[in-house]
RNA sequence: GGGCCGUUAGCUCAGUCCGGCUAGAGCGCUCGCCUCACACGCGAGAGGUCAGUGGUUCAAGUCCACUACGGCCCACCA
């Protein structure tokens, strides 16, 4: 092939040369008709398109895209697809944000319906379908956004392999799995009490749950024993004490023991209330013992399970309480409520006291105090308890020998790095109940049931309807089941369509089987899967990963990859976690602009595995500086002969020495990668790779360009150590050695053969060659300096004293080292190490 | 309350699993050099009680114990 070198050539308009070529050319298009063994497949995690985009979705996916180039290079066919988890809430609040719009399910579909330039303020509401139908319009911009971001960092994704998790498949492979689900009694519904959103007005999962520190206050009130005298409990949620259904203290606290068994009544309500024991009351929290209400907390909800209490709720699902007075208020009790009725917690909360200060049934002030609360993460108001129909999968909370079973799957995967498998049991270990999966939202997969309604008119939630499989995906709320017609919905003698969609993680959590196609094409998924690698945050190992290894547990019977790897938190520039609200969110394209795609994967690359890394322009202009680095050096080595040269030509101790250097380089680099440490395969390459260009380049720069007889060893050694450096940075610098792979060799860098040593038998010398030059080299550049020379400066004589071995390592190159040197003439002699230099 | 990770040069980080010459790199700083691949460059230099304490060892940044500080995760929030 003949050389093509352009005379001056910059970074500047690479990636969107090569993004083009590598499209047209099919270079990362996914064969597949390859084998499960031939196959490297990456889970890639499907990124929130109606998320910002931020330095965080750069990181690991640039990491994920150096390890995919390995393996590609290393003979793998890799299947590397692309997702965009586009349904769920975050896409609705987009969308309520972006266009101002509210979804009001009640209202019909305007088939005339067109969103507004401008956000409306304030909001319109607008019915289900065409809210959807907005949420649709878009994520199909969000997610062309992204694609621009991963092709300017030229992540090597087969395109032709994308999904979304709203998208026809996925809600197929998802009805599919939750009806397999079902059908196995691995899924279930009951009524029951759940973490409720009185925002979102939605159900939320444990994985969902954040707690944050918020004000309270302790409140002393005294509840009556029969004979008058008072038992002080201390609350936070005085307005509760409507709800209250027992008094708890520990079985063996000394100071209760009387009291077990006995009733006491409610103050200002006056209902009589039993005094129980149990465990989890804590003898050192409050007075020991505590009001047991339908319900303030989980504890409460665990005591009314266990102890068979019955349910006294007034909250309802806006967090109001309800306006009726409760049936269990008669009296004074049903006047006290009156008070509250209709008011929200925390208007409630601050009546009551009120009222019970009024009443002399609060001992003291309130105390305030900071103490956590339970939210959802997205949420703004604290969660209350409601109890609602809800969805669950199964997943150990509830059942001892299911959570073993899961712990042991979490011991089958390689953790990288290994300690990220601590909060996978962690997490297991601490789970409290099953997956709760409906959401009382509009833009997810529907829950594809449907349920009889009776002659009575009641839904009979335990023999749902369900559709068969080739009517997947359905939307039960539109869709007729068979044997029914729609006039029949919401009849007597007809049927109910479940109204919930599902969380976005019980799509998300068979990211594995939407991109292998499992509902669709069982033998090509044979061939992905179990996957090789997950890449992903550890922010979600406790969803993500965990509900993935759920799934494929009940529906394969093994985990979902061999690997799962875990990257690390990304800081801003002055080490402070990212987030929106402390606005300090970097962006990643202003940057790219500024240094780089390639800048930018070297700074991401340079991240250890695990690790939390900073945002650092620093890194990033380093990672320039090297782009450029080969680019020159490639000048060089490339300028002396037009044709490919003969390995075998490599003679001169001097090279062989550098290919030995160099090949030590690619046994460490490889090593590296195949542990999936990229940090320290681009750092074995990179420092390899100066030390080349500062010293053998050098070294050998006389040689070369003199036409004397060890000019050809000097071509043809620079041209195989470039085809292996180029070869060695293709993973993390895909563009600039993808440019200088084609001024002379033909393909794509990036479906050559990975470096290996066999390439360099026959062709490695003595190590110490240019060991001996490069150190004495170093001491007569230091004499130049020191006496303010310039590196041309002339050397009349240098004097090495060395040990033997040195000295004759030394010798073999002394005709490079002269020449690179300017030097006129060099004596040895033996003894400790020191070299004078006599500048002409 | 439990757990995980970290603390090495002014800054950002390697090195710790598997103990061994004088603890490395880059940035920044200082000094020099337009050297025919590169001034988007090249060369040289200064700069470190390896968080602290104690222990194991012939030998500790590296192994063990404890402490402090920082970050993160989990926890039943009376």
């Amino acid at each position: 092939m003949t050389r093509n070198i352009p005379d001056k050539r910059g970074l500047e308009g690479l990636e969107t040369k090569w993004d083009e070529r590598w499209e047209s050319d099919g270079t990362y298009r996914f064969d597949v008709t390859k084998t499960r063994d031939e196959i490297f497949a990456i889970d890639t995690p499907p990124p929130t398109v109606s998320g910002s985009l931020h330095m965080g979705s750069v990181f690991g996916y640039v990491q994920t895209d150096a390890h995919a180039r390995y393996r590609r290079m290393s003979g793998k066919e890799v299947f590397y697809p692309m997702g965009w988890d586009d349904n769920g809430l975050p896409t609705e609040r987009r969308v309520q944000n972006y266009y101002g719009v509210r979804c009001d399910p009640s209202l019909p579909y305007d088939r005339d319906f067109s969103p507004p330039e401008q956000p409306h303020d304030p909001p319109i509401s607008i019915g289900r379908r065409n809210f959807i139908e907005l949420c649709h319009i878009l994520t199909a911009e969000d997610e062309k956004v992204f694609e621009n971001l991963w092709r300017t960092l030229g992540l090597s994704v087969d395109w032709h392999q994308t999904y979304a998790t709203i998208d026809e498949l996925s809600q197929r492979t998802s009805q599919k799995a939750f009806l397999n689900n079902l059908a196995r009694g691995e899924a279930y519904s009951q009524d029951a009490p759940v973490l409720w959103d009185i925002d979102f007005q939605t159900a939320v999962a444990q994985a969902e749950l954040e707690d944050r520190e918020k004000g309270g206050a302790h409140h002393d009130i005294a509840f009556r024993k029969p004979d008058g005298s008072a038992v002080y409990i201390e609350t936070t949620r005085p307005e509760l004490i409507c709800s209250c259904v027992a008094l708890v203290a520990h079985p063996e606290d000394e100071r209760y023991q009387e009291l077990f068994g006995t009733t006491v009544t409610t103050p200002l309500f006056g209902v009589e209330v039993p005094v129980v024991s149990h465990e989890l009351a804590d003898p050192d929290k409050g007075t020991g013992v505590a009001m047991i209400c339908t319900f303030g907390d989980t504890t409460d909800v665990t005591w009314w399970r266990e102890l068979d209490l019955p349910t006294r709720a007034v909250i309802q699902l806006d967090g109001r309480l309800q306006e009726e007075t409760p049936e269990w208020l008669t009296g004074a009790g049903a006047g006290a409520y009156s008070e509250i009725a209709g008011l929200f917690a925390n208007q409630a909360r601050r009546k009551m006291a009120e009222m019970l200060a009024a009443s002399g049934d609060l001992d003291g002030e309130p105390r305030q105090i900071m103490h956590p609360v339970k939210f959802y993460e997205k949420g703004d108001r604290p969660l209350e308890i409601v109890t609602s129909r809800q969805w669950y999968i199964r997943n150990g909370g509830r059942e001892e020998k299911l959570r073993k079973e899961l712990l042991v799957r979490g011991e089958e995967l390689d953790w990288v790095p290994e300690f990220m498998g601590v909060r996978y049991r962690h997490w297991v270990e601490g789970l409290t109940g099953d997956w709760l999966i409906s959401r009382q939202r509009y833009f997810g997969v529907a829950i594809p049931l449907w349920y009889p309604v009776t002659e009575d008119g009641d839904i009979d939630y335990a023999n749902p309807i369900v559709p068969p499989d080739d009517r997947l995906p359905v939307d039960p709320r539109s869709d007729t089941p068979d044997g029914f017609e729609e006039s029949q919905r919401e009849q007597p003698g007809g049927f109910s369509g479940d109204p919930d969609i599902m969380d976005t993680w019980a799509t998300s959590s068979l990211t594995p089987q939407i991109a292998g196609h499992w509902v669709d094409d069982p033998e090509f998924f044979t061939r992905v899967f179990p996957m090789d690698i997950r890449p992903q945050g550890p922010e979600i190992i406790r969803t993500w990963l965990f509900s993935s290894t759920v799934r494929s547990h009940f529906e394969h019977g093994t985990i979902p990859w061999h690997t799962a790897t875990i990257n690390g938190w990304i800081l801003d520039p002055d080490r402070k976690k990212m987030s929106k609200s402390i606005g300090n969110v970097v962006t990643p394209m202003p940057l790219i602009e500024e240094y780089g795609p390639e800048a930018v994967r070297y700074w991401a690359c340079n991240g250890r595995p695990g690790v939390d890394t900073a945002v650092d322009f620093g890194v990033m202009k380093i990672g320039r500086r090297l782009a450029i680095k080969i680019l020159n050096a490639s000048r060089f080595a490339l300028s002396f002969s037009d044709s490919a040269v003969d390995p075998t030509e490599i003679t001169e101790p001097l090279d062989r020495s550098m290919l030995a250097s160099l090949a030590a380089a690619v046994e460490g680099a490889t090593a590296a990668f195949d542990e999936y440490d990229y940090a320290r395969a681009i750092e074995i390459a990179e420092k390899s790779f100066w030390n080349w260009t500062d010293d053998y380049v050098e070294l050998v720069k006389s040689r070369a360009y003199d036409d004397g007889p060890g000019a050809p060893s000097a071509h043809a050694a620079l041209q195989f150590a470039l085809g292996v450096y180029l070869r060695l940075f293709a993973p993390f610098l895909p563009f600039v050695t993808e440019e200088v792979w084609s001024w002379w060799k033909e393909g794509s860098v990036h479906r050559s053969a990975w470096p290996s040593t066999e390439e360099f038998e026959g062709l490695t010398g003595e190590p110490d060659v240019l060991e001996a030059v490069s150190r004495i080299l170093g001491e007569i550049r230091r004499a130049k300096s020191d006496a303010k020379a310039s590196m041309r400066a002339e050397v009349e004589q240098v004097g090495v004293v060395a040990d033997r071995e040195l000295i004759d390592a030394a010798r073999k190159a002394e005709i490079d080292l002269l020449a690179a040197g300017r030097v006129e003439e060099i004596t040895y002699s033996e003894g400790e190490f020191t070299v004078e230099s006599r500048l002409a």
